[in-house]
RNA sequence: GGGUGUUUAGCUCAGAUGGGAGAGCGACGGCCUUACAAGCCGUAGGUCACUGGUUCGAUCCCAGUAACACCCA
């Protein structure tokens, strides 16, 4: 074997094996476990998130394949709509081109040759990540069976009343030209202004305070082109009496009116608003309330259209607002300008600002969809986890609003709707159906609608579309409702909520039973990482390692803001100025499930990825250790653990089912960091740092041909498979390569540690009496590390050891334990004094009554020992006092529980005798000085 | 403006139907001891954000305050 563990070696190989000999299918047999991948977006690529996502679930899926269970993991891909179209339209405009150039059907195609060309990167990424993936039931959503899915469902629903079109008030993204959801809308707050804008009034009319003008503040001026009112509180006594009174829009010259409504804040600007009702959306609701019109200004784009006065038409909204002010203040219309921090809506994926804009749309009408799916939750037939995010989806649902599903878009489904030349709308799979269905003659000629479905809309119904659904089938009765569904809580409205919604109407089901919601991936800083500030990470740069070159490269080509080169550079290189080294795959993943805390956020810190590869590293070496000493083993033979002649085999056989059933516990909870640090803490500090250490002289000299030499190496070898089981599900690759070794001492052919079942319990059982003899020995070997380690004794230098006092069984540790204290705690002698008395000047430890002495004889440094036994006795006598206070307080030994009370004093008793024999310590030493 | 969450060792985070706090990393000291220097042995670090309340007892429960983060408007 190698001497160090290396990932590259095997990764690729086994992986391919793995996936080519059909491990990664549902076994057929156990009870159905379901976990359906947040599908990915087709083109993309893996980022630290998806990598995280990755490993939670290929943990669970990994631990549960292993546990018998029929383990269905759905892979899929999502086409990404807005994401992917833009992508293909940028390529084409580097070719000087743009989509209507081609057409629709001919863009179609190109879009689907991206596809093609780069689908496969984010599948390969995440081979690499060593998901336990079954391929063959790859799924793509606008694959055809996925299409008949989206046509199916989108039916049903208009056919049901829940899909409706109306003209509605929209987010519209004018670079897209197209409708947004509400949830891709990022309100970012921007430094602006605020004018303030005279409207004339009616000849005549007068303010209370005597103005002839109304003054508006707005930080939108080129929006007054569409004001159809100015409205002020009915309460404010300033203005109520000029309710039903009109203003003069100013540039337009049309007239307004005045209306009176609650919406008003009175204590903003002058009290006076005006009101656009086609374009804002609070105003929209006061137009609708007082019926007002809704004239809307701008065309697709966001330019100005034949609405507004002739010399406004055509300008952009930039333009319009320029021309608007000064025309404005060339009338004197311009009353004042403030410096203003507003919030600016912008599309997440076009970074433009977002115009609510009045169109024709397609809805989902939420509300009976909402409710069952509220139910769900409330009576616990889907649970989130941890349990603070149902607060989350119970108050998105709550004030649900109607769902826009149409986008403007080429790239999608395609609406299955159908206008005739008067504008009536039929809904259907084709336009046959849709003739038939509605009996429409062949002579009027219909044309479908242009628009495509929100990728949502597709994704809503993952998880009966990758099931066959509409068509019956065995995977829609054993695999819905999935068991969980493990995902960030970006996406719980955007996803989980419209699964849970899409699938309880389709198929009166649940999708799935847990959600369990995972903290987002942030840089060390706690930032969110993206490409715009250059903090982002390629998870495949730790597997496989990139030089600094590479990652400033990474990091500053096809940046939107270019001028943030520079800066990214140099933050780079101060964060990675030796480029990141390989740390393999197995290394990624356990980093990634140590950090799956409760927390909502998870930073991402290279120092905890490499402390877990020398883990990884450790598990190789002692691996190396226990083959190389079990050459001879004769896998047969076994010797039965009741005829074990060393306690140190049957206590470990104790720790290990501590383990297993801690592991266990804490996947069964969802508990990623608490199963990381298990594995951690057995493997290497109990095993590694005591097991090991402690059974070695089993493998030496004479212990050759003994029982004690098989017992030990079978009891290392199968502690040694069960760490490998155990840990299996998180660092799928090592455990394997380790097992593939481990194995050939075993009378079993080795196949794949993947399909071994992961232990129980029961396989090991519980030894209390050799554990506590262990417990004691590694006290009395700390003891003595303690004191060498204080007085800096050098460790090739042997001490004697004497013990003093102590009761029976330290007795019989002691000589049991003989061999193992020399040689761990570099004992030259231990000898027991009949009492205490006797001793020679010493540096003291204390095992409850037992002294444990190392008498002085130059090697001890007195200052040290002074300081070593000065420090316990504080301790000491800290503790010693607050139990005192407590057992002298009435109240406590009265009221606090029995068992308390007893406890505390018989800590209380145990710690007074230490003091005294401390401090008797103390005094002999001091008189050395 | 409304809501949610966080605040524990230098850093990143665990923690307990309330009996007085842990890990990893880092720091410091000593070691190339025949699996492992990506290692071994030892050590130091905390008024558990602040202020009140409940309780025999609060870091944990309750209320308020502050800072930070996120979500919604």
């Amino acid at each position: 074997m190698d001497n160090k563990f290396e990932p590259k070696k095997v990764e690729e190989t086994l992986y391919k094996a793995w996936d080519s000999s059909g491990y990664f299918k549902p076994s057929g047999e156990g009870n159905p476990f379901c976990i359906l991948i947040p599908p990915p977006n087709v083109t993309g690529t893996l980022h630290m998130g998806h990598a995280f996502n990755q490993t939670l679930m290929d943990t669970l899926i990994r631990f549960k394949r292993m546990d018998g269970e029929n383990t269905l993991w759905q892979m899929g891909t999502d086409h990404a709509g807005i994401a992917t179209q833009m992508l293909v339209e940028r390529q084409l405009e580097q070719e000087g081109k743009n989509r209507n150039d081609l057409g629709r059907d001919e863009f179609i195609s190109k879009v689907w040759e991206w596809k093609e060309k780069s689908g496969g990167i984010i599948s390969d990424q995440i081979r690499r990540m060593g998901s336990s993936i079954d391929w063959s039931r790859d799924r793509f959503t606008m694959d055809p069976g996925y299409a008949e899915a989206v046509k199916t469902a989108f039916i049903r629903l208009f056919d049901q009343g829940l899909i409706y079109r109306g003209k509605r008030l929209v987010n519209w993204d004018p670079h897209l030209e197209s409708a947004i959801s509400d949830l891709e809308v990022e309100n970012v707050e921007e430094k602006g202004y605020l004018w303030h804008l005279r409207y004339p009034l009616p000849d005549g009319v007068r303010t209370n305070s005597g103005e002839d003008h109304l003054t508006v503040a707005t930080t939108r001026p080129e929006t007054m082109l569409g004001d159809t009112a100015v409205a002020v509180h009915p309460d404010d006594k300033r203005y109520a009496d000029l309710i039903g009174e009109s203003v003069i829009l100013p540039l337009c010259d049309r007239k307004i009116p005045i209306i009176g409504d609650e919406y008003v804040d009175r204590d903003f600007g002058s009290g006076c608003v005006k009101i656009t009702p086609a374009h804002d959306f609070n105003d929209y609701e006061v137009g609708e309330r007082h019926d007002l019109e809704k004239i809307n200004i701008f065309e697709a784009d966001a330019s100005l259209n034949d609405q507004v006065p002739e010399t406004y038409r055509g300008l952009s909204r930039e333009e319009a607002r320029e021309r608007v002010l000064i025309d404005l203040e060339k009338g004197n219309y311009l009353e004042k300008v403030e410096d203003h921090k507003l919030m600016v809506p912008r599309g997440d994926r076009s970074n433009s600002i977002i115009e609510p804009y009045l169109t024709d749309q397609w809805f989902v009408k939420i509300g009976p969809l909402a409710e069952p799916a509220i139910t769900a939750v409330k009576d616990g037939r889907i649970r989130f986890v941890p349990k603070q995010y149902e607060n989350l989806y119970f108050s998105f649902m709550n004030d649900i609003r109607d769902w826009c599903i149409s986008r403007q878009q080429w790239w999608g489904h395609q609406i299955p709707a159908f206008y005739d030349e008067s504008g009536d709308v039929f809904v259907a799979e084709d336009e046959e159906t849709a003739r038939r269905k509605y009996k429409i003659p062949s002579q009027t000629s219909l044309v479908q609608d242009g628009d495509v479905l929100e990728t949502w809309f597709s994704s809503s119904l993952w998880p009966i579309a990758t099931m066959g659904w509409p068509r019956a089938s065995k995977d829609l009765d054993t695999y819905l409702p999935s068991q969980v569904l493990i995902t960030g809580h970006d996406i719980i409205f955007f996803w989980v909520a419209r699964m849970i919604m899409m699938t309880l109407n389709l198929v009166e089901k649940i999708p799935f039973k847990d959600v369990y919601i995972h903290g987002l991936v942030r840089d060390s800083e706690g930032q969110k990482m993206s490409k715009t500030k250059g903090n982002g990470l390629d998870p495949l740069d730790f597997v496989d390692g990139a030089s600094l070159e590479d990652l400033i490269k990474k990091r500053t080509t096809n940046l939107t803001q270019p001028q943030m080169a520079k800066k990214i550079e140099s933050r780079t290189i101060k964060e990675f100025p030796d480029g990141i080294v390989e740390y393999g795959s197995d290394s990624l993943r356990f980093t990634f499930c140590a950090l799956a805390t409760t927390g909502r956020d998870v930073r991402f810190d290279v120092a905890r990825i490499e402390g877990y590869r020398n883990f990884c590293n450790k598990l190789w070496n002692v691996a190396k250790f226990a083959l190389s000493n079990t050459e001879d083993f004769a896998p047969g033979e076994t010797v039965l653990e009741t005829e074990f002649s060393d306690p140190i085999n049957r206590w470990i056989r104790d720790r290990t089912s501590h383990v297993i059933n801690s592991c266990r516990q804490a996947l069964g909870d969802y508990r990623f960091d608490l199963y990381a640090n298990h594995i951690y803490e057995f493997a290497w500090h109990e095993y590694c740092d005591w097991y090991i250490e402690m059974i070695k002289p089993n493998f030496w000299a004479d212990a050759n041909a003994s029982e004690r030499r098989r017992e030990t190496q079978q009891t290392m070898l199968i502690v040694f498979e069960t760490i490998l089981k155990l840990a299996h599900p998180v660092m799928p690759f090592l455990t394997e390569t380790l097992w593939q070794e481990i194995r050939l001492r075993s009378v079993e052919k080795p196949t794949t540690i993947m399909l071994e079942s992961y232990p129980i319990i029961s396989d090991f059982g519980t030894d209390e009496k050799a554990t506590q003899y262990v417990e004691w020995l590694k006290r009395c070997i700390s003891s003595v590390r303690n004191i060498r380690g204080e007085s800096q004794i050098k460790p090739n230098l042997k001490v004697p050891l004497l013990f003093a006092e102590g009761n029976a069984s330290d007795k019989d540790y002691a000589s049991q334990g003989d061999e193992t204290i020399k040689r761990l705690a570099n004992v030259e002698s231990i000898t027991w004094l009949e009492s205490a008395e006797e001793a020679p000047p010493h540096a003291l430890a204390l095992i409850d009554d037992l002294r444990i002495l190392v008498p002085l004889r130059g090697f001890i440094d007195i200052e040290s020992e002074i300081h070593r036994i000065t420090k316990e006795l504080k301790q000491n006598e800290d503790a010693i006092t607050r139990l005192v206070s407590k057992l002298e307080n009435e109240n406590f030994v009265a009221k606090a529980p029995k068992e308390v009370v007893s406890a505390e004093r018989e800590k209380a008793e145990s710690l007074n005798k230490s003091k005294e024999k401390l401090q008797e310590q103390l005094a002999q030493i001091q008189q050395f000085i």
